[in-house]
DNA sequence: CTAAACTTTCAAAAAATATTGAAAGTTTTA
DNA sequence: TAAAACTTTCAATATTTTTTGAAAGTTTAG
């Protein structure tokens, strides 16, 4: 298999992936370049490899940033920006992870938390949804307390927790 | 704070859920209340408590039993069709998290393995290109094991993990 | 069998999301 | 300081996704 032909492969893939977790298919997709690229990339490289517009690369770079999983770079004698992505995965999934629990599962929490305080009473519709809602709280909990560790563990410590035997 | 408003707060938090995580607003929202609803609900309600059409309904629903997280359920002396969620969150999760894995991570996992074919050579394209594909195969292989034994896994022993002493 | 009750499908319309490109803004060089 | 080099913004446009509703299909009761 040719060089390019897998590169093409993989930046589909890459962007049909972001796709399905809600992530803007140009912004996994120059993600999914800068991963490849040996050297970090200019906006003008960006946006002739992928063949999108300035805006649009603009943009999605900037949410890059904000995700802290790309970086700007300076090249000395070079007046254009360039961008490099986090190349270490584990510290990239820790990334997307760590900002995922904080703008999606956080807010949830925050409003179990709120809803929780529904009026008592004895029908059955406030029972079942204080039960399920508290079930979900607890859960969600669970599920923080995971991530954080994940967010901080090492590597092997963390996915050898699941290739050891129990007890 | 009254039902209503938890509710109506509970519904659109979890539609808000769904779409960050690429899941139809309305699929979510639909798998919201029969969540809450101590008796399975009928197409005509499900359409009446979100406002929406008859299809929109029709076609969520289901998405949602191919999910495996909602249920038909038949009532004696009823003609129309009524659906349950699955009300147990952690089954409800390791469902989600087993067929995400083999609709997103597998496909990735496979295109890894072609790409990983690659044309040998001793350009920095190439050499980049192998690195960070290998690594994320590696990685995707780990996650995909740790989905794998979180689908089997008794909810206890598995967030237990995360809280005991490492060593 | 047949008509009522109910479910499914899908083309068209609406809504949401992503993209463009050019103007405005900023920084650097000379 | 002027203008070239580069970046950012955002209204307009294009694309994708979702929703609708009515027609077609299916099942059940009588």
């Amino acid at each position: 298999m040719k060089l390019e032909e897998a590169r093409e492969q993989f930046i589909q893939a890459w962007g049909t992936l972001g796709s399905s977790w809600g992530i803007n298919k140009a912004m996994a997709q120059i993600q999914a370049i800068l991963l490849i690229a040996p050297e970090p990339l200019s906006t003008e490289e960006i946006m002739e490899q992928l063949n999108i517009s300035r805006g649009n690369a603009n943009m999605n770079i900037r949410a890059l940033i904000d995700w802290g999983i790309v970086h700007k770079v300076y090249k000395t004698g070079e007046r254009k920006d360039f961008f490099t992505s986090e190349k270490d995965i584990w510290e990239l999934a820790r990334r997307v992870a760590t900002e995922r629990k904080r703008r999606e599962l956080d807010p949830v929490l925050k409003m179990l938390q709120q809803v929780s305080k529904v009026d008592d009473s004895s029908s059955r519709e406030v029972k079942e949804f204080k039960k399920i809602t508290a079930s979900i709280e607890k859960f969600g909990h669970k599920a923080a307390s995971t991530l954080d560790m994940f967010a901080k563990a090492d590597q092997h410590w963390f996915f050898g927790l699941f290739t050891r035997k129990k007890r």
